[in-house]
DNA sequence: CGCAAAATGGAGATGCGTCTCCGATTCTGT
DNA sequence: ACAGAATCGGAGACGCATCTCCATTTTGCG
């Protein structure tokens, strides 16, 4: 072979960003970080770019949309939530374990404001965003056999059970977490608690698919 | 005083409405019942208007904007669900009572697809839908005063807790009623277990006041 | 009947967020 | 220093729901 000038041999060829370009990247990070913190999903992909001084038209050409740079800010966040949720399924103690697990899940969505919304909306999700289901999924599937044997949890309780609740604590943060951010650590016990083994009757109903459960994960709430 | 033409002596005067009026304003409830029942509130007052065969502009004279009219809609299901709701606080078993109310609550939301958001979201509210909150919380607090009495639930649970649960499971009713639409009872169980009386730690943090929490009722959900 | 008041209906104004287009500008390799 | 490529920026097109306006039609009283 000839002279290769693209030091980035074996990916897909990758001319490096000029540097006006890598700077107003930079910048749309930085404004999304401030305003998304801030206001949750609220603020337009406009409001970004003019926060970031940056032309609307350059917003759009660097992030397709609003998920795009939400995902673009929030990926640090998402990659130490899985770790978190990863060293939670760790945890011997299986009761210990599932009350880490929804820490793990539900303490960066009570801090990063948007990052529920990302996590359930996006519309096109890419790494590490887009395996968050399977992941967690996986950590309440290990987390929710070693309850069983140790018998901390009603044996009738599946991981899609477990899903909704992580979604109907994370739309607690949602709704209220601007009145108090905490809000949801005081109705995570009653819900452990709910959960434990002492069961007089068995849950009514079936518990849903896996499919059924992310199909409605998404943007549902309507107008 | 002289002659008095208006039957309706005491009100302000009100001329009865026009035949054609009457039969419009029918229709449109009508075809708003149909449309509701069968999609929420996702469609919009000129859906309404073009599925009863009538004009936006009379839509609009009718019924000043969506919520109006799905709270013309839906004035019996709510005053049934005032009515259940009393009937649970009248229990004397306390925990029975509570179950009831969530069931009273949550059941017509189930029922009603409208009926939540309607609840929760209407921008301004007419009888019998603007006392809902009052009302409900007063079940609450009576049924609340009783099991505390009865030690069936943990005593530092307070109205606006079980308010927010309310909120929560109109959320999951909300989000998973069209998969299937009984998934709420199958989580109530586990709530109500979780109030129960024998807390090993108090509650974290504290509770939402009255205010904030119909504050935070409202459409919140973003873009 | 006849006529004034009431009611109609639907085109289109308004508002809001999303996203595109393209002439102007700024970079970068030579 | 210069050409050509890459990037910028923001006016405005678009989609969608909400709501208004008023020329026309319907009603019902006298």
């Amino acid at each position: 072979m000839a002279v290769n000038k693209n030091v980035n041999a074996g990916a897909r060829t990758v001319r490096p960003r000029r540097r006006d370009a890598a700077r107003n990247r930079d910048a749309l990070i930085a404004a999304g970080r401030e305003l998304f913190d801030a206001n949750g999903l609220t603020p337009t992909l406009d409001d970004v770019a003019r926060h970031a001084g940056v032309g609307v038209g350059t917003a759009y050409r660097h992030f397709p949309n609003k998920y795009a740079l939400a995902q673009a800010v929030l990926a640090e966040s998402v990659t130490d939530m899985l770790d978190a949720a990863d060293r939670a399924a760790q945890l011997d103690d299986a009761a210990a374990g599932l009350a880490a697990l929804f820490d793990a899940v539900l303490e960066p969505q009570a801090a990063k404001r948007a990052l529920g919304r990302v996590l359930r909306d996006a519309p096109d999700t890419a790494p590490p965003v887009d395996d968050v289901h399977t992941r967690i999924e996986n950590c309440i599937d290990t987390l929710l056999e070693r309850a069983r044997e140790q018998q901390v949890v009603r044996s009738d309780i599946t991981a899609t059970d477990i899903g909704v609740l992580m979604s109907l604590m994370g739309h607690l943060i949602e709704r209220f977490g601007d009145v108090d951010a905490h809000l949801w650590r005081r109705f995570l016990p009653i819900l452990l608690h709910g959960l434990r083994a002492d069961a007089p009757a068995p849950l009514p109903g079936t518990a849903l698919n896996t499919e059924d459960f992310i199909s409605r994960l998404g943007r549902s709430t309507q107008p």
